[in-house]
DNA sequence: TTTAGGG
DNA sequence: CCCTAAA
């Protein structure tokens, strides 16, 4: 197929021409290692241009598709009408700035069975001049709306594009840009093609399109969308509040690089009509049934309900992979999930996204993981009822808000106005411990709250987390109500917390005001910029402390039955036998825990902060403690008596 | 990686 | 909780 030799990667599906022909006048605007990117643009502005003219004439048709997915629809026209209105963000452009956007699209195939991928891709515009930029911008504005227009004509033309499936199916735009609407004055002559994969092909529909700004592409069933929003962080909302993403923006006057994010996902954002999809749970996450207390109670007999089995559902996951700028993949399958996708195959949801130097970051993003569930279901419900729950589940996420979290080492990154660069997400190393989460977002504070004030942000925000740790562990309270793990309930009001603030974490966009300083050196290669920063300095820099999880009582008496078991040396075998599956908790906390308890016993009641323990508890506490403290001596002294005798024997 | 202990 | 020396 000649779609196939076309593409990189080996990534089939929708494709535009690889390097869109500009006139050389054109060309000639930017600078010259920079015109396939701004070529790109140029190429998709026309699209817009041309979508702008087709997609308005087919607002009618648009109506009865929207009957089939209102929510989809209905939030996207409404975003649409009000984009149309809104002031473009040409603020946003700096002089000799980079334009730097993610472009994250998905593909839905044709055959429900295959699976939905992301694709993200980052794109720099450079070195051009500010008005063009800032036309760039307005070019995206318009490609925003006329790709949303031009997804509608592919709805229309959905029977067309079924009955062509097995071929490509190829337009062709030419578009001339209108000097008022844009100041890169010259024409362009640029062809695009889109081409759909045959839908009875066992290839994963994929996306991918080398130096160009993706748009994304589903198809489902009747369904075809094409969609190229610009919707900053707010990218997976069903229900969102258009101005939102507008008001997480604060002037960028100083911007020197501004990430745009683009997903969209008619799985997501289809919400209740996830079903419809058939999706099935295989392919959304990966379902692990757990008795998660199941040794605890083997072992220290702690007793729950006997007809509860806890199902503990996890995500899918995934970590990002990067690209560096000679264009080696430095993790190709960097997953370190526990447990990898029932089928072995858990890009479900994937996305790539590319690194490269000169102040660009491609990220290559294998799958977006979803956040730790938990349910509890009578292990005499059917199956049937299991697959239920966990759909209500899933459903309660993305049926609410949605928004993605960055972790990078296993930290979450809180700060978004930090730049990539000053978050360590653009060296390679890191970009291997590049985590992508969706979270959950149902509690939103004021956005300006978030923005006005990085440094209060810095201390609201939630401290990161360890990947495996259930991003929706606590968040998800509210939602999973009874079922959810009842680790500690002191995790509601963290979870809150959580929530309030986790709009902020997402890759969006990344200047303020104090950041300036920072960023204000671009021209110093990267390279350069990081080398003199030695592992400990660039860790330090974003490093971010935990959430801090107070101990249920649950726990310490899990701890402390274990202890009493174990002794206080086998920190390990506790968090194996008792805390397994509470990722949150290391076996180094649990020493903590236990020193804290220790301590905690031996003061006056009155001296006793948070939840208290009961005193039945912090009475084993130093029991326990006692006996292996003496156990411990004896031990020692076992040992050093052993070797003695031995000497003796040796002697005689 | 795990333990142990100070911060 | 974090950090880290030491095993």
């Amino acid at each position: 197929m000649v779609l196939k030799k076309r593409l990189g990667h080996g990534f089939i599906g929708f494709q535009v021409p690889f390097i869109p022909r500009c006139p050389r006048s054109a060309r000639r605007k930017c600078p010259s290692k920079k015109d396939d990117q701004v070529c790109a643009f140029e190429l998709l502005a026309s699209l817009a241009g041309k979508l702008l003219e087709e997609g308005e004439s087919s607002a009618s048709s648009n109506a009865s598709e929207c009957n089939h997915q209102p929510s989809l629809c209905q939030d996207v026209n409404e975003r649409d009408r009000q984009e149309e209105v809104k002031p473009l963000i040409a603020e946003d452009i700096h002089h000799g700035s980079c334009a730097e956007s993610i472009f994250v699209t998905d593909i839905v195939s044709q055959n429900s069975s295959q699976k939905p991928l992301l694709h993200a891709k980052t794109e720099c515009v450079l070195g051009c001049n500010s008005d063009a930029k800032a036309d760039v911008f307005k070019l995206d504005k318009k490609i925003e709306h006329c790709s949303y227009s031009y997804s509608n004509k592919l709805v229309d033309s959905a029977g067309d594009f079924r009955g062509s499936c097995d071929s490509n199916v190829k337009s062709g735009f030419r578009r001339e840009l209108e000097a008022d609407k844009c100041s890169l004055k010259d024409q362009f002559e640029l062809y695009d093609s889109l081409a759909l994969v045959g839908s009875n092909s066992d290839v994963k529909p994929q996306y991918c399109r080398e130096s160009f700004p993706s748009a994304s592409f589903s198809k489902h069933g009747n369904d075809v969308k094409f969609c190229f929003r610009d919707d900053g962080e707010n990218f997976l909302r069903c229900n969102d509040v258009c101005t939102k993403a507008k008001a997480f923006r604060i002037p960028q006057h100083i911007a020197h690089r501004k990430i745009r994010k683009q997903l969209f996902s008619k799985y997501w954002k289809a919400g209740p009509k996830l079903k419809d999809c058939e999706l099935n749970k295989s392919e959304f996450a990966d379902v692990e049934v757990k008795h998660i207390y199941h040794k605890r109670k083997a072992s220290s007999g702690f007793i729950t309900s006997q007809h509860n089995a806890r199902v503990k559902k996890r995500k899918f996951f995934d970590r990002v992979s990067g690209v560096t700028s000679d264009g080696v993949f430095s993790s190709e399958s960097v997953s370190n999930s526990p447990e990898k996708g029932i089928d072995g195959d858990n890009s479900d949801l994937s996305a790539k996204l590319h690194a490269s130097k000169d102040s660009h970051v491609k990220f290559s993003i294998k799958s977006l993981r979803i956040p730790e569930l938990y349910i509890e279901v009578p292990d005499t419900a059917t199956v049937g009822f299991l697959k239920r729950r966990i759909m209500e589940e899933v459903m309660a996420i993305l049926g609410d808000s949605v928004h993605v979290g960055v972790l990078l080492q296993e930290e979450k990154v809180k700060d978004d106005n930090r730049t990539l660069m000053q978050t360590g997400i653009s060296c390679k190393e890191n970009l291997d411990t590049l985590t992508v989460v969706l979270e959950p977002s149902s509690l939103l504070t004021s956005p300006a709250a978030c923005v006005s004030d990085p440094s209060s942000q810095l201390e609201m925000s939630e401290p990161a987390r360890s990947p495996k740790t259930p991003i929706l562990e606590s968040g998800n309270t509210d939602i999973l109500g009874d079922s959810s793990l009842l680790t500690n309930p002191g995790n509601v009001l963290e979870s809150k917390h959580e929530s309030t603030t986790s709009p902020d974490d997402t890759i969006g966009d990344e200047i303020t005001p104090d950041s300036k300083a920072l960023v204000a050196v671009p021209t110093i290669p990267e390279a350069l910029a990081v080398i003199p920063a030695n592992q400990k300095t660039k860790r330090a820099e974003f490093a971010q402390r935990r959430t801090r999880r107070p101990f249920s009582v649950t726990e310490v008496e899990a701890l402390v039955h274990m202890v009493e078991e174990l002794g206080t040396g086998r920190w390990r075998d506790v968090k194996l036998r008792a805390f397994q599956n509470a990722d949150h908790r290391t076996y180094v906390d649990l020493k903590d825990k236990w020193k804290t308890l220790v301590h905690t016993a031996r003061i006056s009641p009155q001296q006793r902060r948070g939840e208290q323990v009961p005193q039945e508890l912090l009475d084993r506490v130093l029991a326990a403690h006692c006996y292996w403290s003496q156990h411990q001596a004896k031990q020692n002294v076992k040992h050093q008596a052993i070797p003695a005798i031995l000497n003796v024997s040796n002697h005689l």
